[in-house]
DNA sequence: AGCACA
């Protein structure tokens, strides 16, 4: 039964193979999926899935040239084409021979995955959301994180392959709800493979590293003043990227610093596109957009180190963020965007409301995040371990202007300008006084004896 | 829907 059907010219145009080239799989196809579709036919020797720029396609190798053969002319003449999950799978010979060494780098499965968070910056994806995310898929056991040069990186360990894999292929190539983000960050793509660790070796819990395996370690005390990783790399290997967009830590923050304040600062060098203001592990930091690299670059060199008040208040340590082109609500008090004109802007504030429980992550978000596989492999109990008040962006002690009513300290006197040192470039005394004094006392920020509760720990929770 | 990787 072979020759009647479809177009022939195609059997002649490719030598024969015991390689077979799928293409127009279902996104991310797993390995066992593709054997089912071809092990009819012979024995399979070999398979490279997720190939190709979408990851859609893949190679199987047959034992003998034979099995693949009866498996191409068999789908030439089927009236059913072959299938995954539905969707027609295109068959051919490939161009080459056999695969090459398939099985070896990231790619041999491991209980514990290498995730490259791409686009953001450590401060920008807790370790707390990474926990939420890939706890959908198992226990997570531990999570370490680092920075590295390809970026924020994660590894995160399961306890057997399986699940690492099942994370992997769900997880790989896709996007953390943006809900579950600074609302600075655009968009941050997973890029995940198999680590060779199969245990790691977590010494305290801390902002960048957990081991939920066993709630008496250790908590490393720098969990709680880290401002800033991102200024001075291991072995002062700093790997500073270029930016049009600066990262600025804040430090002893007597006065609050505003959206307004900072504008007035860093517009001496230059247009000011965006501004974000974020909490991070406590400290206060804040993303400043310049339309390019070079105006940032002065920016930095002329206000590093130095104090946007008098007596060594708000001391500023500026680095380039990784990145481009913040994504920020156009008015609110943590962010600006001066590109946009602000008769608009009023329609853009409900937009990126942001849930308020966890649930969202499995009815709405998930769905439309994770289309495909995900949604049916998201076991309702492990996310509902999930404690919704360490919500990442809002850390469980932020001073939210309002919180303390009754407690009426005065406010600091208005801050001086310039800056101390009197450093700072010439047209920024020009501007600086006008711009601040316009600007309302402060009426929040860091109260003085204020402090997190005791014994409340503020990130690492539970 | 159209050929990878160590």
């Amino acid at each position: 039964m072979s020759s009647s059907s479809g177009q022939p010219q195609f059997r002649y145009t490719q030598t024969p193979s015991k390689v077979l080239h799928l293409r127009n799989l279902p996104w991310e196809c797993t390995e066992e999926e593709l054997v089912e579709l071809c092990k009819p036919f012979g024995k399979i020797v070999n398979t490279k899935c997720n190939v190709g720029a979408n990851r859609n396609q893949a190679f199987v190798e047959f034992a003998d040239l034979n099995q693949a053969i009866s498996m191409v002319s068999y789908y030439a003449s089927s009236s059913e084409p072959a299938q995954v999950r539905g969707k027609t799978v295109y068959i051919q010979y490939s161009n080459r021979q056999e695969i090459v060494n398939n099985k070896s780098s990231g790619d041999v499965a491991g209980n514990v995955l290498l995730v490259t968070i791409e686009g953001v910056e450590a401060g920008d994806v807790s370790i707390d959301v990474i926990h939420l995310v890939f706890s959908a898929f198992g226990f997570v056991h531990k999570i370490a994180t680092f920075e590295k040069a390809a970026g924020f990186q994660a590894l995160i360990q399961f306890s057997d392959a399986e699940t690492a894999s099942s994370a992997r292929n769900a997880l790989d190539g896709r996007s953390i709800p943006r809900y579950l983000l600074p609302e600075h960050v655009g968009s941050c793509h997973l890029r995940i493979s198999f680590s060779a660790h199969t245990d790691l070796n977590i010494k305290f819990q801390s902002h960048r590293s957990r081991d939920y395996t066993n709630p008496y370690l250790p908590v490393n005390p720098s969990a709680i003043e880290g401002t800033m990783q991102s200024t001075v790399g291991p072995d002062g290997k700093k790997k500073e990227l270029e930016s049009n967009v600066l990262l600025a830590s804040i430090e002893n923050m007597q006065y609050a610093v505003t959206v307004d304040v900072l504008h007035t600062v860093f517009s001496a060098f230059g247009t000011v596109q965006k501004i974000a203001i974020f909490e991070k592990n406590g400290g206060m930091q804040a993303l400043i957009q310049y339309p390019d690299v070079t105006t940032a670059a002065v920016a930095k060199e002329a206000l590093e180190g130095h104090c946007i008040y008098d007596g060594g208040y708000c001391k500023l340590h500026l680095s380039y963020s990784r990145h481009t082109d913040l994504n920020v609500k156009a008015h609110n008090d943590r962010s600006r965007d001066y590109t946009i004109p602000e008769s608009g802007i009023l329609p853009m504030q409900q937009a990126a409301a942001v849930p308020s429980a966890v649930g969202g992550w499995q009815t709405s978000q998930a769905t439309s995040m994770y289309t495909g596989n995900v949604p049916a492999q998201l076991p309702d109990g492990q996310v509902a371990s999930w404690d919704p008040s360490m919500q990442t962006g809002r850390p469980t002690f932020v001073s939210v202007p309002t919180t303390f009513p009754g407690q009426t300290y005065p406010p600091p006197a208005v801050p001086t300008f310039p800056m101390a040192g009197g450093t700072m470039p010439v047209q920024q005394l020009d501007q600086g006084p006008a711009g601040i004094t316009a600007q309302r006392p402060p009426q929040y920020g860091l109260q003085p004896g204020v402090q997190p509760t005791p014994g409340q720990h503020p990130f690492y929770g539970q």
